[in-house]
DNA sequence: CGCCATCTCTGACTAAAGTCAGAGATATGC
DNA sequence: GCATATCTCTGACTTTAGTCAGAGATGGCG
């Protein structure tokens, strides 16, 4: 009945005409559309006023009168900022951080309503998620963080719960080897979390070792971001991190039935090896060189 | 990391930074929104300058000056109904055509664009018509249609299908008792096909019998349907139909491999009976008075 | 036919959004 | 230290969207 392309144009068509209910219910507030929006913009934390800017889109003179409303109103203060007195920075009032949890609020009210009236939520939510990350893919960053960041934790915890579920005899963080924190920490390694707009949705570490080599290690894409070739993409990163820290050979392992990561690997210029180390998990074993 | 209603605000973030560039889009061939968003609707069929305008959401006043603008341009004409000469009906110029063709092959680019830099369309597709159905939930449509109409045909193609998939030793229509068309018509009894703007997403038969009871058969809601309880709203429509028709007593057979359909007759006043009819599919029984 | 309802159109507004040029303050590089 | 770039702000617009009241034409119905 509908091919692809149409598909996807009858979910514009009912995305278009939500957005348009979401943005009339922020009216019910008295503001106008621009002026709710940087308020919303600076509650989020965007305090930068050229920020602001760059993220809404707009001119600076629409958005230095919008900001000036916001002061009368007496939501918003303006300040220079510290290392730079050409630029402003913007931050809530009190009266401001009030209106803005009114926002929030009406705002969680709405997902809920949403959520509440169908009955197969996590689908529901899975394939929200999924789209989300497709249509922010331009929009992720791969960040250097600490192994140890909550949002590593995060990646991390997601990659272990999603190896129980692919192998057959499930997994236990336990019984592999638990890379150190510090291995992959500049100099010695790194850890890479892709993030799309706050949520982490993959992850790859870096892990330096005492025997010539690098490790590669935790490579994870969050289910909802699979199709973006986001694997690809972190190991990329991995291994321009590993060529900065002078790593001139790197190794992995993983195991046959995560049958895509094998696919990456052999088609990014990795070798298969023979198995060296010990930990009972993987079957499979890569290397490639700087 | 995230809990549902901020994975839906996620997707609203989303959504509406990709719906502000989709409009943006529509302003290249140098006309306001509001005037593309008329000569788009009269594109796509409506004709009506009232429908227009209450699909559009449009004030009277300003509706009419933005046809204005487009007769101006010499894209739009309008001429009196034939029927009630207050109202008018507004039909494409050759020049309007050309110019719908424009922002038809805008949007289908950019859908095609979409897909294109994602590598599991698929699964990426069945996201969004989940969603779109979801969003679009309250004008689902419960329409009385001819069981040979191309909807109708659709809706089964996708139901037989689906049998195939859920039974072990998959579905042959031809070895079931495939009803006669013309007992799903009136007077005899009814097809109802569900439909999310222009979509079929579900169905269900009324089939009348000669045996002092009609037959409830082809109950399907789409994948992309399931958890707005459309079975539920289809059987109550069937339901409704059969009391119309002054049947007293429906009868219905199922699998036991479907069991959220089980479930929803359970649940609604029908009571399982003995096996009666021959079809080889079946392995559970029901019926209900009305 | 007359009355009232319905539909479209016009005039006269307002509000919001967006544009553009230039001024003033501050940073940066040579 | 000076020229140049950057950032914000103000004034002076324009465009788009939307509102409201009322006029004019037509339809439905007793």
């Amino acid at each position: 009945m509908l091919d692809p392309v149409s598909r996807v144009r009858r979910f514009n068509r009912a995305v278009t005409s939500a957005v348009g209910a979401l943005d009339t219910s922020f009216l019910g507030r008295g503001r106008p559309l621009g002026a709710a929006r940087v308020l919303n913009a600076i509650g989020h934390g965007r305090s930068d006023v050229a920020e602001i800017r760059d993220y809404l889109g707009l001119d600076s003179g629409l958005m230095s009168r919008l900001l000036r409303n916001l002061e009368d109103e007496g939501l918003v203060e303006t300040n220079a900022h510290e290392d730079d007195a050409r630029r402003r920075v913007a931050t809530l009032t009190r009266a401001g951080r009030r209106e803005f949890a009114a926002y929030e609020a009406l705002s969680n009210t709405q997902a809920e309503g949403f959520l509440a009236q169908h009955s197969q939520r996590e689908a529901l939510l899975a394939a929200m998620d999924m789209i989300a990350s497709a249509l922010t893919r331009e929009r992720v960053t791969l960040d250097e963080m600490d192994p140890r960041s909550e949002e590593a934790r995060y990646c991390l915890g997601e990659y272990y719960a999603e190896l129980g579920r692919r192998f057959e005899q499930g997994f236990d963080v336990s019984l592999s080897r638990d890379p150190d924190a510090k291995d992959m920490r500049r100099p010695r390694g790194t850890f890479i979390v892709a993030i799309s707009d706050t949520l982490p949705i993959g992850c790859v570490g870096l892990k330096g070792t005492d025997h010539g080599y690098a490790e590669i290690k935790r490579l994870w894409a969050a289910p909802a971001a699979r199709g973006l070739r986001l694997g690809r993409r972190l190991m990329d990163a991995a291994e321009d991190a590993a060529r900065g820290l002078g790593i001139k050979l790197l190794r992995l392992d993983t195991n046959s039935a995560l049958a895509e990561a094998g696919q990456l690997y052999r088609r990014s210029g990795w070798s298969e090896i023979p198995r060296f180390n010990d930990d009972p998990y993987p079957d499979l074993f890569f290397e490639k060189h700087l």
